[in-house]
DNA sequence: AATTAGCACTCCTCATCGAAGAGTGCTAAC
DNA sequence: GTTAGCACTCTTCGATGAGGAGTGCTAATT
């Protein structure tokens, strides 16, 4: 789709106008508020244009126009201009991060809570895939007879838990073995490598150790194949949804929820932005395949550590969102998440467990 | 406050036809469909002394009335009998538990959706208090220079974990070295005794140890304090909230969810339930401290394992809720996960990690 | 003395109506 | 191609008033 200059400008006008009040945009506010020196009556026969190409529409007769899913995914694509985030703003965001030495999760955390405070809209965060990280640990830990919690830590610091019942009672001084052996065994080894390292090591080792070391084998295996399933999700800030007037309406806004807790749909709809060649990606309304989020738009962006994509953030909210800040903010925290995951050393770092 | 028996049947006539409609109640209907074999003029009479011992109140003029918190806690306390949950409910509850093999937090998880799907209101579980739960094992791994996460596994299987900042870089192998002592040491002690436990050991080893043990007691101290101090609470159901007409006001509702993120209120307020002399205990509007929960309220019961009190869990609503029906699920959810954490073995089994 | 029927009164709810205002599309003039 | 002008449409909002629910009081009844 091609717009002439003068057409593009009047899309702007109507889109940022739109964004900005929540209300239809009338002929006479596009030309006296936007710089185009036309009449009123010139940019009515524009927006009629528009309005043909379905970039436009209008609620009722007698009422300004609002974009179409479709105006406002060419305004995002070929007419907004997105500018770096003011370093005011970049300031804010860091300062907002500082305080406290924190793990890898609450890190995490912390992010979807700055994205929902900085957006005013909800903030979300998928969990690395474990996959994409590294081994570091393995603990077995018999709870009762039978039940065996297996821990799991990656490099990045992440902590997995699994709970295996096993057939037989394996004491805990030969857990402690097994755990040995296997630390020794796969230290670093990308996760999603782990497995078949595992399977390799069951054919190569059956004849030379204690038929102990299977076991132990088939243990993790299990405890990772949970892990590696488990991808999580982390939405906060849902109170600033509720700021929207688009949702004001409590029926709409309760399938909102309700969508939100459906954690497996929201975690493939986000997957797509796992792409990394993409900075941003915007899912606007009838685009998601999730028809309660038919009235929701997500802004996200992948993060990840050292150049591979580990998860995924970014903001959901209103269709009607100020898209040209919320794309800066968005873009940042990722940034500056990766960092942190990146050189952890350089990450938050009030010394709050530092003796002095 | 005494009320003679016809009096109490008003009163409970009131909230019962409140909590049902949501509507004030007429004389004409108390006189009509609760059995009182009196005019509603006579019901006109007792309402007016009712009022004015500030059970009842009128919204406006020509209104019927609506019970006062205060009316609501008498009837709460002297006049609603509580019933067990009826024997098809309390299957349908055990049902819902049944699926997966879960470790303690997945159970947990699992008990706040029970209680907001069978309430259909929020469900709200507090996190079992760590210092009344036994060592289990403690583990360090080394993420990288001067960066330890600890890990801590109670005897219940929960695990909390803290990342560490250490001013010397400690090699993994002393790391393994401390935790084996440590797992000796404390094995099975309770965690509120562990901290005087691990002073005493420091006195005393410090002569006859390698100095290294008694950083391995100094880690471990500065992490269980996090874990101590961290308690954890999970509310989960907001959706069934925004059921209830008296949430379709949005900005009520919006400072009801900015009240829920400030966990550590939440968590003061449920402190209250962790008495376990009273199985149930009911806050109503204004007796809570929390202003943004006037207009709620939390109906909880303690949990715990073998006679001593992990948490509580409960069900946040709105003042209006049916609290004949709701007072037996809470118990009954609170008894069931009581007898889970008793006995994991006869907890939630389908046998998804079974080998068979 | 307690209960009840009757009634006037209050206040809310809801539908209706019309005026005001915003914005359009069309036509004719520039 | 642009613009002024105008008739027309449609929404919004306040006023109005009927209808209904429920009350409190009084006087009659048991």
């Amino acid at each position: 789709m091609k717009l002439n200059e003068r057409n593009q400008k009047v899309l702007e006008a109507v889109v940022s106008g739109y964004i900005r009040s929540g209300e239809p945009v009338g002929s006479r506010t596009v030309s006296k508020h936007y710089g185009l020196n036309v009449s009123s009556a010139t940019i009515r026969n524009i927006m009629a244009d528009l309005e043909d190409m379905g970039l436009l529409q209008q609620p009722h007769t007698s009422a300004g126009r609002i974009p179409t899913d479709k105006g406002l995914r060419l305004y995002l694509d070929s007419i907004l201009k997105i500018r770096e985030l003011e370093k005011r703003q970049q300031a804010l965001i860091r300062r907002a991060f500082e305080s406290g030495r924190v793990d890898v999760e609450e890190l995490l955390r912390r992010t979807s809570q700055v994205l929902s405070r900085f957006c005013r809209q909800a903030g979300i965060v998928l969990w690395p895939r474990l996959s994409a990280t590294r081994f570091k640990h393995i603990e077995f830990v018999r709870l009762r007879a039978h039940q065996i919690l297996v821990i799991l830590i990656t490099a990045s610091g992440l902590v997995q838990h699994t709970l295996v019942d096993w057939d037989e009672d394996i004491p805990q001084d030969s857990l402690d073995k097994y755990s040995r052996y296997l630390n020794e065994a796969l230290q670093d080894i990308p996760l999603s490598q782990v497995k078949e390292r595992i399977l390799k090591e069951m054919e190569g080792e059956k004849a030379l150790f204690d038929q102990l070391f299977t076991r132990a084998l088939e243990l993790s295996q299990r405890a990772l194949q949970d892990a590696l399933e488990n991808t999580d999700v982390h939405i906060e800030g849902h109170k600033h949804l509720l700021s929207n007037p688009e949702f004001a309406d409590v029926e709409r806004m309760r399938r909102i929820l309700e969508a939100f807790e459906d954690k497996s749909r929201i975690v493939r709809l986000l997957d797509r932005a796992l792409d990394p060649s993409r900075q941003v990606q915007i899912i606007l309304g009838t685009e998601s395949d999730i028809s309660e989020l038919h009235e929701m738009s997500v802004v996200s962006s992948p993060y990840g550590r050292g150049g591979t994509v580990l998860g995924v953030l970014g903001v959901i909210g209103p269709i009607r969102m100020d898209y040209s800040r919320i794309i800066p903010v968005v873009t940042f925290t990722a940034s500056l998440l990766s960092q942190f995951l990146d050189e952890p050393d350089e990450a938050p770092s009030a010394r709050k467990n530092d003796p002095s």
